[in-house]
DNA sequence: CTCAAAAGCTGATAAATGTCATAGTTCAGG
DNA sequence: CCTGAACTATGACATTTATCAGCTTTTGAG
């Protein structure tokens, strides 16, 4: 079994999800793609003939507003699929994919999925489990959105980096982003994003040499979060 | 076949989602309940034994946040199931429902709704492109927070009421909220949410009398909601 | 009908955030 | 190792939004 089906079988969390014919046809099917940093996986609108699983890399999940700003929806990393929202209400994306730093991904066609979901409940049921919890972060983001000063997310977003992508064995956070990114996962403007992470190197809550950033202290970054 | 199954039906978009069993079974464990404006449903925390389908009048699901404020994620209105996220995901509600005005909502127990997503594939797909479709529209709301000004999220809160809600035969918007609805619809402080109201009353964008709300420039609010 | 509570409204002010301008810094490609 | 482009940083200022305070209107229970 490749590691295609491995990404499949850890997003939908269940090895007895698919048969062994349907694995083989995932198998037979699939195709691998090397993305580099700052290429389009998929765009806003395109109709998608199949999902994307990250192999290796980190994607933003993206939407560009009227006024030039995009607000990045989610990060995905080694293990996520792409693209099975759209897949499954046959609509077009209504996310762009981004690859973040190079990446591999491969692509299953819309069929083998389809197909499956429509034969094998248990299938189902577990993407359905898997959209249920995407739903339910996403309700906590609009929560978080309307309610958290951007100092609150921002703290956030490093624990949330740290805890979800890792760090490197000096305890600089594994995936680095551009201040920019920053910004629109936080849906703050690039300067505001700058001025506070500026501010928390001075209170010692992080350190940073570059785009490499690390929490310095975590139980202050927490409070920060939780409220001035 | 009672209008309870009228809602599931409703809600899943597939006639033949449900067999005859199934239909019958869900009929026989329903119950109906009535509540008053302001009852709560269920609240954020409680574990679920089963879902809600609206029959009449309309709920607002919402999340409480530490400092008191709430923020409503979605309306849900005559044909809607509650709870179905939590149910399927078998983790407590991350909302609370609570009654806009009058309800009628019938309860169907936990088991005749997993018992049918486990066997009956075409179903678990209905219920999979239900909740996806959710999931997108969440997805638009995160970017709508975080890129558009209260005053354009409230010009298109007004527009979105009228068209999912109606109007009557005067006009006005047939869900009436409370200023303070609105505002935690909206993401804003009450106050703010008035000022705005009162702005768009002067500029002759709506009319209002007392809650009644009715638009009066369709026009112009889309142009204020796409942008000053 | 009456009255208290809730909801709506408005002004003054503070705080948060965005915008614009400008300058230093980093970094990849020649 | 240069060098221009992209990124990071910071100040000054404008705008948006929240907060607080006080007042009026509406509503609903008795």
């Amino acid at each position: 079994m490749g590691r295609c089906e491995n990404c499949i079988i850890r997003q939908f969390n269940s090895l007895r999800a698919m048969n062994k014919e349907e694995l083989k046809r995932v198998s037979d099917t699939k195709t691998t793609k090397f993305l580099k940093k700052g290429e389009i996986i998929f765009g806003e609108g395109d109709k998608l003939n199949g999902v994307y699983c990250v192999k290796d890399g980190v994607s933003k999940l993206s939407k560009l507003s009227p006024n030039g700003k995009d607000q990045i929806v989610k990060l995905a990393t080694k293990g996520a699929v792409l693209g099975q929202r759209s897949v499954i209400t046959e609509e077009v994306a209504n996310l762009s994919a981004i690859a973040v730093n190079d990446m591999e991904v491969c692509f299953i066609p819309k069929d083998a999925i389809v197909d499956t979901l429509n034969s094998n409940p248990n299938f189902a049921v577990e993407v359905l489990r898997h959209i249920a919890h995407d739903l339910k972060e996403a309700d906590d983001v609009i929560v978080n959105m309307s309610q958290k000063t951007v100092k609150q997310r921002i703290a956030e977003a490093f624990l949330y980096l740290e805890e979800n992508f890792g760090k490197d064995q000096n305890g600089y956070l594994t995936l680095t982003l551009s201040r920019e990114d920053i910004a629109n996962v936080i849906g703050t403007a690039t300067e505001s994003a700058i001025r506070i992470i500026s501010e928390f190197k001075k209170l010692g809550l992080i350190k940073a040499s570059g785009k490499k950033i690390a929490i310095a202290d975590r139980q202050g970054l927490k409070e920060v979060a939780k409220g001035s």
